[in-house]
DNA sequence: CCAAGATTGGATCGTCAATCCAAGACGCTA
DNA sequence: TAGCGTCTTGGATTGACGATCCAATCTTGG
């Protein structure tokens, strides 16, 4: 006995379409982080119905996926050609970082489905600079997946972000992007909470929230970029 | 208008204590994966109530952690000690392996939070490590961390299997554990996606398809693991 | 024996993803 | 232009979930 005939809105004019619901959804996950893609936010940014968006998109991890792929692939589409190999390995790897450095919320995707198309240049790309090392071809396989993990490691940490919840964006007044701050805020609480260890029992953790306080997440992930490539390098051929 | 003054169930006998509950949901996380933890299927379990449960937990995020600290710690303290520094951090890398490999949903939830206590152990223990390897300090911060992401960004994606839905259980007539099969099922799934791209757009992909196929989880760790050593030692104070 | 505090059970609330259906818009044919 | 079928859209609805709340029950100390 429910009123089925009710008015409706108009209908909109200009179509509806994937490429619009999914630029959306990345707006969204910018602004509020993973939680603030919701299908009711969709609707209200949209100014449509559930309906709607579910005819053009199949789940809503679909939605998340395809977020992600476009996001990786526009960034792998801009990325520069160094000299060598080993300057083209560091900067395909940081183009990574830099993009989920951005977007925090790819780096859990990514993590979560590493699999998906959007990784396949990527991965392409390392397994080709790595023969071009003269890594042979055995090692290459083994070789290109551990840097993608530790890539991917890096992503989903990065990801780990405080707040960003549905509130903030009440809370805040400017609203700008707070993402550099949140960060810092985050690590010095973790170092706070590292330093109050027992020196005795940790002391490796104890001395290292010294550095995790004055550390610099690129400068680190690089670091490591070329911890493996020192390692990668004992692995050709000769 | 609602009857407050129902029968109820009788009260149990046996108390309820943070440590049954989380030992309720690691069974559940064991056997259902991550989704197979709702506060639903606890209190069944249990035979209790929300209430209940909450007066022990203050959160679901706190079970989760909670339940995660406890694997790691029961894994951690049954470590091995090996003979050298090199091969001690093979095999505390390895135990770290394995556990996640036995409980998947680990993975998903360190890589989430890194900085719970769960994982300072296992990073005090790699600093020590890396200290008796001659590593000087200022890079033994650099290379603990790179060794932890890489150990949690394969630790992600292992915990990234397939199915695992409530409703697995339901249609499963065996209802053993299902592990193994179901991440070889999905590697061979993706090995097949892999295959059937064009080999002249994506000849490493290709070509890692087949590799994929008949590759090990654990072995191709390791590999990785051992670069990262090879790369390590190359930060060694001379 | 009784009051105060600790513990328990479950009704209830608000939110979410997902389904479903009818209402509009569009295009095609005659 | 009129009619009809298909594509697209809006939103009511469903069912599950996390979380809160409160009355009922047990335990403990005097």
């Amino acid at each position: 006995m429910v009123k089925r005939t009710a008015k409706r809105a108009p209908r909109r004019t200009d179509g509806l379409s994937r490429e619009v619901i999914v630029q959306a959804a990345i707006d969204l996950l910018d602004e509020g982080g993973e939680s603030a893609l919701t299908l009711r936010a969709l609707t209200l940014r949209l100014r449509t119905g559930y309906g709607a968006i579910y005819h053009h998109v199949t789940d809503k991890n679909d939605l998340l996926a395809a977020a992600a792929d476009d996001v990786i692939a526009r960034v792998l589409a801009g990325a520069v050609v160094a000299a060598g190999p080993r300057e083209a390995l560091r900067g395909v790897a940081l183009g990574l970082f830099d993009a989920i450095d951005a977007h925090p919320w790819v780096g859990a995707e990514l993590s979560r489905q590493p699999w998906r198309p959007a990784l396949l240049d990527f991965y392409e790309s390392v397994g080709r600079l790595l023969h071009a090392l003269a890594v042979p071809e055995r090692a290459r396989f083994d070789a290109a997946g551990a840097l993608v993990n530790y890539v991917l490691g890096v992503a989903a940490q990065n990801a780990a972000r405080p707040g960003r919840g549905p509130k903030d964006t009440e809370r805040s007044t400017g609203r700008g992007t707070d993402q550099g701050t949140g960060r810092a805020d985050f690590l010095a609480g973790v170092a706070e909470q590292w330093s109050e260890l027992d020196p005795g029992r940790y002391p490796f953790v104890h001395e290292a929230a010294t550095r995790l306080r004055e550390h610099d997440d690129r400068d680190q992930f690089l670091a490591g970029v070329d911890i493996f490539l020192a390692g990668i390098a004992t692995l050709r051929r000769t």
